[in-house]
DNA sequence: TATGTTTGACCAGGG
DNA sequence: TCCCTGGTCAAACAT
């Protein structure tokens, strides 16, 4: 069944569609599934203009009751999760939005059309998306994934919601609209040659994808740094970089100098096997970024960041699924509410990466798709020593 | 024309 | 020291 599946969704995701958050759903309840997908296709109900309003609207109020939704949601899916949604079909939204996916679903519906949209979101300095996704209070929709590709916009909405700036509502709709684009702004940092950039400051962008919020992982190491000091919720802080270290692994493949902007953009993929998940990064001459623009959606958890204390527990592919399904919320969850003792050498990365429970680094190795572990873990000795830029 | 992606060559690190 | 793997760079190609 893995094989088939995730054949379906490999293919998905090669098809400039459905979020993977979408995907995973409908691995889980055709009907959720189908009114994705009719989201996406514009069939259902759904797909009315006003939909993406309200949706965005929903995304931008969940900042209010989103929580409230979230908390909720546990209690319906962890236990039942395919037996209920499935056994509600055409309701199943309704359920999916009592369960708290309503937020989701906005998101990863649309994601995938159009990358040309940007409906930029922002987040709280020192808050990362990947936190948010992370936090607990996705849990319940962990069940989705538990990257923050998967969409786990909610956290998004939460943290939007704070700084509720009226930009942010009409952004959120226009995102909600048409794109799944996100956009976090964070400060990289204040340097002056980056000054005409810091205005309209970094940020991070995600074009296809609601959970754009995960990539937001991969801001540079700098970034991390400088975030770090926003990690325990000082969002006053200065340093409003969030560390973006989303803990996924990035390939640069491309660069270019963009006409009207000083800096040139990298563009990375996720080194994820099948994950689509790209992003544009703009750095100023500093080599601060400016802008992160994400694509797509993981397809995957977050790879285990690097050097894997133990043995990778080699899951086999189909891990993956487990990941979607059960293990990801169980085990995502336990790792998120136990702080599981992690390797020094972990902890530390940790600490310059990130500090929500997220399953960055020893999650990873538990959450982690094996394989990601075994290429993560080559990758990685790597990276650690010349972290991709981003 | 500009942007984004692909591809091949080159380089670096680890075994 | 060699080979393998993987990343980056840059040109070319595609949209």
């Amino acid at each position: 069944m893995t094989s088939n599946r995730r054949g379906a969704v490999m293919e998905d995701w090669m098809l400039p569609t459905p979020s993977p958050r979408t995907l995973m759903l409908s691995l889980f309840n055709d009907d959720l599934s189908s009114d994705a997908f009719s989201d996406v296709f514009g069939d259902g109900g759904s797909d009315k203009p006003q939909d993406g309003i309200e949706r965005s609207n929903a995304f931008v109020d969940l900042s209010q009751g989103e929580s409230s939704q979230v908390e909720k949601a546990p209690l319906h899916f962890e236990p039942n999760l395919l037996g209920s949604i499935q056994e509600s079909s055409p309701n199943n939204n309704n359920l999916a939005e009592k369960n708290g996916f309503c937020g989701l679903k906005i998101d990863t519906s649309r994601v995938g059309y159009s990358a040309s949209i940007r409906s930029p979101i922002m987040i709280p300095a020192g808050v990362s998306p990947r936190e948010l996704l992370e936090s607990p209070v996705f849990l319940p929709n962990a069940i989705a994934q538990p990257s923050p590709t998967t969409g786990k916009l909610p956290f998004l909405m939460r943290t939007n919601a704070r700084p509720t700036t009226p930009s942010v509502h009409k952004k959120a709709q226009d995102l909600s609209r048409d794109d799944h684009t996100f956009s976090f702004k964070h400060i990289v940092r204040s340097k002056p040659p980056c000054s005409s950039i810091l205005d309209k400051g970094s940020s991070v962008i995600n074009q296809n994808d609601p959970s754009a919020s995960d990539r937001d992982h991969h801001i540079p190491e700098k970034e991390r740094e400088v975030g770090e000091g926003n990690r325990d919720g000082d969002y006053s802080s200065a340093p409003i970089i969030t560390h973006a270290e989303d803990g996924y692994n990035w390939r640069k493949y491309g660069k270019r100098q963009v006409k009207n902007s000083d800096h040139p953009t990298s563009y990375y993929k996720c080194t994820h096997q099948n994950c689509p998940v790209k992003k544009k990064v703009e750095r100023c001459q500093d080599g601060d970024i400016t802008e992160i623009v994400y694509k797509g959606s993981h397809n995957h958890p977050l790879p285990p960041s690097d050097s894997r204390p133990g043995g990778p527990e080699n899951v086999p592919d189909d891990h993956f699924q487990d990941v979607h399904g059960e293990v990801l919320g169980t085990k995502l969850s336990v790792s998120l509410n136990t702080e599981e003792p992690v390797d020094t050498s972990v902890t530390e990365a940790r600490e310059t990466i990130d500090i929500s429970p997220t399953p960055s680094s020893e999650d990873s190795n538990q959450i982690q798709n094996p394989k990601d572990g075994d290429e993560d873990a080559t990758k990685s000795k790597r990276r650690l020593d010349n972290p991709p830029s981003i």
